[in-house]
DNA sequence: TATTATAGTGAACGAGAGGTCACTTGTCAA
DNA sequence: TTGACAAGTGACCTCTCGTTCACTATAATA
């Protein structure tokens, strides 16, 4: 019956593995958090590792879900404007969204000691949104609506800079605001150089 | 004599926090790293804590006598062209120093647990590149060679794209000479885009 | 009703962590 | 030569870690 404890521990999991890293995090105070006691968690998982490998599996699961897939692309946005607009809702929510928070926190940490984090690591920052934006600006393209250049090289110098500015949005939350700004801002810069001519 | 020691355990820390976190590092290892047993790390540091801040001092230290100064500011390139040189040169550098990659790491893991490494990691990562190159970007828009912008919109344009496969570099050391062509090219890509018109 | 599986408890364990301390050794100044 | 001190040793301390296990409570099943 309440055996979503499961899956109680995994949320747990991700908020101190994103906290305090992997090894910073131990399994007396990730049971504490759900108010039972430590052992009740080995009634679940058979130990720390494990509870490790089923994050992630939930984590690249989500991932292929939801940015992996070709029929979750998002629009090709009707106007220049349409582009910024489209970008600042997708960065307002992940910028948000705590979970997405934890997870893109959690691959930063491990990144280098867990393979399959490193692997998830690229996706999230690198390849995943560049292969997002060519589709997409290869879509702005045709329509007349953006130069005509290599739609990976422009998605890569779109999706970098706003990566970074993710990243400094985890790192120090009070300037979200102004980074958001700053994201918003690059954007009218990148139409402005690499808008069609009309 | 022989009490270069306090340094070595300060090399020795960095290698073994960059590999496995602050958290995942013990002193026994880091003693034995050094041929000495643990008592004797502290004749030098009263605590892990102590050796991670004065490593830390270190860190700021050198970056701020490296890239925080105004004299070690590379001069102006004389043409495009000249650009992409003089990047190239300090990201094979940057990419293939041992010390800065480690510290780098560090700097990626420990950047949500200490705000000093929080600090340091956006001037790393960020600020830093992003004010040195405006500095250049200006330096180019007097010469002619680039054309009338915000110096600092573009110094961001032009390093964060960079910044992300230096770290990709870190992530997976196995792609680092893609990683390097690919920034060769998006340095190509730039003065096209941004070059002054003839 | 008796049985059985599931979820959770609390005490215990061994290993390894950070840290302390009395002691030895080598070096140099007085 | 002696004394003082810095550097290093090895045994030991306490604490916390991940993990185990015998046990209990509960709820569904036969």
């Amino acid at each position: 019956m309440a055996s979503d404890t499961k899956e109680r521990i995994l949320v747990a999991a991700l908020e101190m593995f994103s906290q305090n890293g992997y090894a910073g995090t131990n399994i007396r105070e990730l049971s504490a958090s759900l108010g039972l006691v430590k052992s009740g968690v080995y009634k679940h998982y058979e130990s720390k590792a494990a509870i490790w490998n089923a994050l992630l599996d939930e984590m690249i699961a989500y991932y292929a879900e939801h940015f992996g897939s070709i029929e979750h692309l998002p629009p090709v946005p009707d106007s220049p404007e349409g582009l910024v607009t489209m970008t600042m809702q997708m960065v307002n929510f992940t910028v948000h969204d705590e979970k997405i928070i934890m997870t893109r926190k959690v691959l930063t940490l491990e990144q280098f000691r867990d393979e399959r984090a490193r692997e998830l690591a690229t996706k999230h920052f690198l390849t995943g949104l560049t292969e997002l934006f060519a589709h997409i600006f290869a879509g702005m393209m045709d329509k007349g609506l953006l130069r005509k250049d290599d739609p990976k090289m422009l998605a890569f110098a779109y999706t970098a800079p706003i990566s970074a500015l993710i990243h400094l949005c985890d790192r120090e939350p009070d300037q979200k605001e102004e980074a958001l700004a700053q994201i918003e801002a690059f954007g009218r810069h990148f139409i402005a150089v690499y808008g069609a001519k009309q």
